[in-house]
DNA sequence: TCCATTTTTTAGTCTTGTCTAAATATATTT
DNA sequence: AAATATATTTAGACAAGACTAAAAAATGGA
């Protein structure tokens, strides 16, 4: 119906292919996925992460093989081409950006912000993207204090630990969080957990690792299921 | 894939159903034809404006009757019900605030905006458009002088008419557009019209109505097509 | 190596929204 | 009122993206 702007990035030629929201969502799943998959992201894996079935994603792999988004082959599981990344990354830029928007400008909690970046960040538009980001300043991080790709998609992977990693005694700051799901963003704010805050283990339990940690003059008792959900940069 | 927030406007009892894009945009369509065609929006006129076949209208015209936000006879045209007219309102709601974004914050110039806005105006969040209109300063006009409706769906039918309806020597204040292309906001720009300025009819002809008018003291001859796009509040 | 289990793919179906071609209603002209 | 023209609807097909059920490939244990 709209046609919209029609371009594609390939390798230094810069066209940007429209892709469906579809095929967004799985280079996005894969991108994260790649992770933990180095050797290539399974089917199921894949299912899992877009809450849909092995046969669907089938399906999808072969129409983004099709187009060289990724590469494929029968049972070996799939990886992002470059082209493929590219398109992961813009997403994901776009969908940080929309975080911070909506949390700096919106009135939004860091809570609130995901289910509706999730579909801000399919809209297509160079200019906006461009224009958002200097309207908020070029932000570096989103609200749950993942690194927000630059218009060339370049970003810097923080450097950074999970709490648990911490041994007693040591201190850091909270600089981001690896679960963003309502739930744990919630605890932490009931908590007065929160990004920028300094953070020192008192006392860690072998055990459970479960740790008493102190913030902002407050001790808390934290299990591993939080502090292995929290990044730290140490001090 | 995502549920997102499923609720619906019906009469007093408030409850959103969710609808698609291509829905969004049929109610949208009605409800704009609606006003040239008071006793139903035909079928061709509506493939027209969707930019689609008279086949594919009598598809859609069905289903969004199934769901009653049409009322629909064979032959005989349509009709928005209230629910398809509120569903209606509020897209355009979503569609002129995300213009007044785009213009006042995001340095968009009014001829760049339509398809921007064009997206943005299926993102569904309530709490998005509350936030959006609050962080505006709730706006009662879209940068083309549109008005745009409040959260209960209620907008102010501006008092406006037609430049080309004033007689000779005959002032006013130009207040919107009623073509809102590309190409007329352009030439509106090279010759220095702009909302808000005062216009006044120097000479008329009778032959093709063309007009020579006064802007910030500058005189300029225009045609009956620029003149019956321009709104006017009569002073 | 062979069998059992798990993973992945194939085959066939469904829904939404579109299309073309053909059929039917309505409108207009004479 | 009949004939013609126009508007609208139906019928049948297709593509994207999902599903279920069944087949095929890979994996892991004995």
């Amino acid at each position: 119906m709209d046609l919209l702007n029609k371009k594609c990035i390939f390798g230094a030629i810069k066209m940007y292919f429209m892709f469906s929201l579809s095929e967004e969502n799985y280079l996005k799943a894969i991108f994260h996925l790649q992770n933990s998959y180095k050797n290539g992201v399974s089917t199921n894996a894949l299912a899992e992460e877009m809450q849909t079935k092995a046969s669907s994603v089938t399906d999808m792999i072969k129409r983004l093989s099709e187009k060289s988004l990724v590469n494929y082959k029968k049972y070996q599981g799939v990886k992002l081409s470059e082209a493929g990344r590219a398109a992961a990354i813009e997403v994901i830029r776009k969908h940080r950006l929309w975080e911070v928007f909506l949390v700096e400008k919106l009135n939004f909690n860091w809570d609130e912000v995901h289910e509706v970046a999730e579909q801000l960040e399919h809209i297509k538009s160079e200019k906006l993207t461009a224009e958002l980001d200097r309207f908020l300043g070029f932000p570096q991080r989103d609200p749950h204090g993942d690194p927000i790709p630059d218009s060339e998609g370049n970003f810097s992977v923080p450097n950074r630990v999970l709490l648990s990693e911490l041994k007693m005694d040591e201190t850091g700051i909270c600089v981001g969080v690896k679960d963003s799901s309502t739930e744990f963003l919630q605890y932490l704010d009931k908590n007065n957990i929160s990004l920028g805050a300094t953070v020192k283990v008192k006392q860690k339990e072998d055990f459970d690792q479960s740790m008493l940690i102190e913030m902002n003059d407050n001790e808390l008792m934290i299990s591993n299921q939080i502090s292995a959900n929290l990044y730290i940069k140490t001090t």
